[in-house]
DNA sequence: CGGATTATTGACAGCTCTCAACCCCTGTGG
DNA sequence: CCACAGGGGTTGAGAGCTGTCAATAATCCG
């Protein structure tokens, strides 16, 4: 499974130019800046370079949706109308990649084939939030967190035996998940007592069983 | 808020071509036919003509989550990859134009501008699928039924005062919202008790009052 | 009319949320 | 160097909402 509103850096190849020319330039974002606001216009989207970025949509009542998590390859913004429909800021130092929607439509123009990488990313887009529905829809709490913990180990090139950063706080987990720092605390902890994980300390995590993790994250009832 | 994997037809007049040449022709689903199952290649996608399909998942343990439901003017099939990942059958007796995915994208090399309208189809998809995550994720059973019920209503000319179909049965609600067939049962019944809305038979319900549905429904808080 | 299917309602258990206390770590200032 | 305050995280107790299981009611269809 996928964070959403990102494609992921494997599958497509950044199908803009590389060069910061006419696409754009780079931006460095401190933590918690602001790349943009819900409401602001669409003029650019973003490829996060390093760090890493959380969008998030706030309801009318206080209450918070964490909507994805953006790391380095994944590109946030894309798929948005003529402006932007949630909030989005940097979790830790992060670089991104400003590509500007101009000069991507007319680069689109000449060249065909750009548009079919584009529907690429819009269908990864997709396919994470999917995979997001279904994690809010059918699983438990330690089943999401299963997931989500899944999800960040599958960034790194050997899952286990190594210590993995979560540079999101518990509050941030909690949001993204449906669920609140408490109940995401304890299944934590739950899952370190079962000697699926261990946390060495707040920002990181570490696998000690892969398999079981998989099996709670993927709902296939042979770990109940 | 849409339902999911689906752009609404106000937003995007159809952007292929209406006959039914090349781009494919009709075809007609008795209830509960399929249109095509999880793991199909996906050679086609399909615009709803009349009647209405779901689209579904089911987990290894048998859980099962409806991805969406659509209606006439919805497209359904559109931002799989190579197989399509999930089921799709009719609700009631549908007609669906075929879109075959080759003869598009012929089409989209000649005219490039095509793309964007894709594009556009697609941002309607991601746009669809972060409202069910902010649904899944943050609301209450009663507040997910009452943004399901107010999606239903702004499909219809006059959301007021007019009987408005339901084709699915509660198990469909139940399997879309993330709920069981009894929440669905009790919060429905609630919601008439307020005298929000009406249910006059199981297949149709009628909105008495729009503004306390729609108070529900965005989590606005000041109808708790 | 009768059987099957679907929907509603009730009782109860369990999971998650709420509220609260406590712990740990960090940074600050005496 | 230590005391202290503050923030984030953990843990505990209890309440509330939703799920589960079961019985009943309504509807559909032959």
């Amino acid at each position: 499974m996928q964070l959403s509103t990102i494609a992921s850096p494997a599958q497509t190849p950044t199908p803009w130019p590389a060069e910061g020319g006419s696409t754009g330039g780079v931006r460095l974002l401190a933590p918690y800046d602001a790349l943009f606001r819900e409401g602001d216009e669409t003029t650019a989207f973003y490829e996060v370079l390093s760090g890493a970025v959380r969008a998030y949509k706030i309801f009318p009542d206080g209450r918070r949706q964490i909507v994805a998590f953006a790391f380095p390859g994944d590109i946030v913004g894309f798929c948005q109308g003529d402006t932007y429909r949630f909030d989005c800021d940097a979790l830790t130092t992060t670089r991104v990649r400003v590509i500007h929607k101009q000069s991507l439509l007319r680069a689109m123009r000449e060249r065909p084939e750009l548009a079919e990488k584009l529907l690429e990313v819009a269908r990864g887009e997709v396919e994470t939030l999917q995979d997001l529905s279904l994690l809010l829809c059918r699983k438990t709490a330690i089943e999401r967190i299963a997931s989500f913990l899944l999800t960040m180990a599958r960034k790194a090139p050997d899952p286990v035996a190594q210590r993995l950063a979560l540079p999101m706080c518990r509050a941030d987990i909690a949001d993204y998940l449906g669920l609140t720092i408490e109940t995401v605390s304890r299944n934590m902890t739950r899952l370190r007592t079962l000697r699926i994980i261990d946390l060495p300390d707040r920002g990181s995590f570490q696998v000690r069983s892969l398999e079981r993790l998989r099996q709670l994250a993927e709902c296939d009832g042979t770990d109940h």
